[in-house]
DNA sequence: GCCGTTTTCGGCCCGACTGTTTTCAGTCG
């Protein structure tokens, strides 16, 4: 069973407790639990091996055990026992709006309803409005949170959100009396995945703010509506949450929509700890007196710590980190030197290389690998052997041309075969500067298979790099079932780096990966896989990758000044050979 | 169910919005 199997268990386990009415404590116990397990960066199994499952944070005796039994026997009969008592269908109940574990359970025991069809058949037949606490309001809510349900699509990826969040926030700040607008919530935090769309805004009268939002053309339903929150859903299915308070209270606010739900718990815990409550609309104190804040700096600082990146706020150890005075200095853009996997019309690019090479030199890189397909991926337009050699003389004459503004690199991205064999033999591998190796077919092959062709790949001598390890495709394809534990070392044991691959498609390797890569010491690198010019813009939602991840910049070869990178590059033996 | 230089027992964030059981519970972020 692999970590997320596992978490997953204990996030069923955490409805069906929370529906079985179950102390809220316990459920969150479960909720934390998994949480922490989905963000470890080394299988639940490898951890039990070396018997630290108690070193999880929010993992104890009860939970250890029960892991334990999962791993053992791929059962768990504390939850086969709660499924017993719990009817496991209800648990689809509580994916409806304004459906929570208090109403599933009364619909389940007042009203015989255990399914989602039978909560529209009810609904539909007004049926509903009799039941405690619900009257032809809520059974209308019900039936429209169903239609909701039914529109709304998966999470989208950070790539399709940003852009459209942009667009709204450049609306809002047209907006008459709107003094400050920033995008909130999942997408400030650059997380890859986006449920919903969150905006802040400072003013002094919200009124006309908000009638102009929940009136958006774009609006299809208004979720909800109030003087400081409004909650509306457009195309797709799509919620959008805008919250305003006065511009002194905006640092407040900023922080608290930006989330997470459990980095603000732990602050808030920690205000408490000093005596002070925080809230989106500010500090106080026991006396009734309060602070306001009109930037996020102020707040951190008068809980006693420096601000703390968006990227960061997960409950992953951060506010630890920063009362220790311990947080890394994160990756920004103007630290990147050097881009190792671009393509030109050689294989599939848009363009020529010397069109990438301007691209590159627009945007302040030092040094450009071309790394065009190999042979074998034909829909990628691969190039054989002789194209390889041709595109060299090319590169060499663009150099000349270039001289020192901007250093060419010789590169390829070499398709890894079924069998963990690369698709260029040595001989023509040691001609290049920097080979990046990918995975692109055959990524179902099973977990033994699959390990077994990336670990080959990875010791041979004359790969660098290995591009988008896992093949994910945000936000539905899941990467290759790879075992980590085996990856990480031999990464560790070869000096191979390790592709972030910026495209908001792929962010890939995995930010909890990523982290505990570095920590372990293994180089990463962080590209665009750009086809086209405009595609090295991409980089900022790498950036915000390894941000997530907590690198720092000497962790991640790109930023490298030129002649250490290309001295890395040589002492992994390329030229030479 | 977890956790601890304030506690091994007694805590475990805070407020907006909604609808209904007109004073509060449920849901959400």
């Amino acid at each position: 069973m692999n970590n997320e199997e596992i978490a997953a268990i204990f996030d069923r386990i955490a409805d069906l407790s929370e529906i079985k009415g179950e102390i809220i404590y316990k459920t969150l116990a479960y909720r934390k639990a998994a949480d922490s397990i989905r963000n470890l960066g080394a299988d639940v199994e490898a951890v039990q091996r070396e018997g630290r499952l108690l070193d999880i944070p929010g993992v104890g005796k009860a939970i250890a055990e029960k892991i334990d039994e999962l791993l053992t026997t791929g059962r768990l009969g504390f939850l086969e026992k709660l499924e017993q008592e719990v009817p496991p269908t209800l648990v689809d109940l509580l994916k409806v709006p304004d459906v929570g574990p208090k109403k599933a359970a009364m619909f389940w025991k007042q009203g015989n309803i255990t399914t989602l069809g039978e909560l529209e058949a009810a609904a539909r037949a007004g049926r509903l409005r009799g039941l405690p606490g619900m009257g032809e309001k809520s059974e209308a809510r019900i039936l429209a949170g169903l239609e909701a349900l039914a529109r709304r699509s998966k999470r989208l990826s950070l790539g399709t959100a940003l852009p459209i969040a942009e667009r709204w926030a450049a609306w809002l700040r047209s907006l008459p009396g709107a003094e400050r607008v920033e995008i909130a919530g999942s997408l400030r935090r650059r997380k890859i995945t986006i449920g919903d769309l969150d905006f802040v805004a400072a003013a002094r009268d919200p009124g006309p703010i908000m009638e102009a939002f929940i009136h958006h053309p774009e609006v299809q339903r208004i979720a909800g509506q109030g003087e400081n929150k409004s909650s509306v859903e457009i195309a797709g299915g799509l919620n959008i949450q805008l919250w305003i308070q006065p511009p002194e209270r905006f640092g407040t606010l900023l922080q608290f929509v930006t989330g997470s739900k459990e980095h603000n718990v732990r602050l808030r815990e920690l205000a408490q700890k000093k005596g002070l409550s925080l809230s989106e609309q500010s500090i106080s104190r026991a006396d009734g007196s309060e602070d306001h804040f009109s930037d996020e700096q102020g707040v951190y600082a008068a809980l006693g710590l420096p601000w703390i990146p968006p990227e960061m706020r997960e409950d992953r150890g951060e506010i630890a980190a920063a009362l220790a005075g311990k947080l890394p200095r994160l990756l920004n853009r103007v630290d990147l030197k050097a881009e190792l996997h671009v393509h030109s019309t050689w294989s599939d690019g848009a363009v020529s290389i010397a069109e990438m090479a301007a691209a590159a030199r627009e945007r302040g890189l030092k040094v450009l690998a071309l790394s065009d397909h190999s042979g074998s991926l034909g829909v990628a337009g691969g190039m054989s052997v002789e194209k390889l050699r041709e595109r060299s003389l090319e590169i060499k004459a663009l150099q000349a041309e270039l001289g020192d503004s901007l250093r060419l690199l010789q590169g390829a991205e070499v398709e890894i075969r079924a069998d963990g064999s690369l698709d260029y033999p040595d001989e023509v591998l040691a001609e290049l500067d920097v080979v990046v190796a990918s995975l692109h077919s055959s990524l179902r092959q099973p977990r033994e298979q699959i390990t077994a062709r990336l670990l080959r790949a990875m010791r041979n001598p004359h790969v660098d790099i290995i591009g988008h390890p896992s093949g994910r495709l945000l936000p539905n394809r899941e990467g290759a079932d790879l075992d980590w534990e085996q990856v990480l070392a031999v990464a560790l044991e070869t000096g191979v780096a390790l592709e972030i691959n910026a495209n908001p498609a792929r962010l890939d390797l995995d930010e909890v990966y990523a982290r505990r890569a570095a920590e372990m010491g293994i180089p990463l690198s962080l590209n665009t896989d750009a086809h086209a010019p405009d595609q090295l813009d991409l980089i900022e939602y790498g950036i915000g990758a390894t941000r997530r991840a907590w690198l720092t910049p000497e962790q991640v070869i790109n930023t490298w000044p030129p002649d250490k990178l290309l001295a890395w590059l040589a002492a992994r033996g390329k030229g030479t050979a």
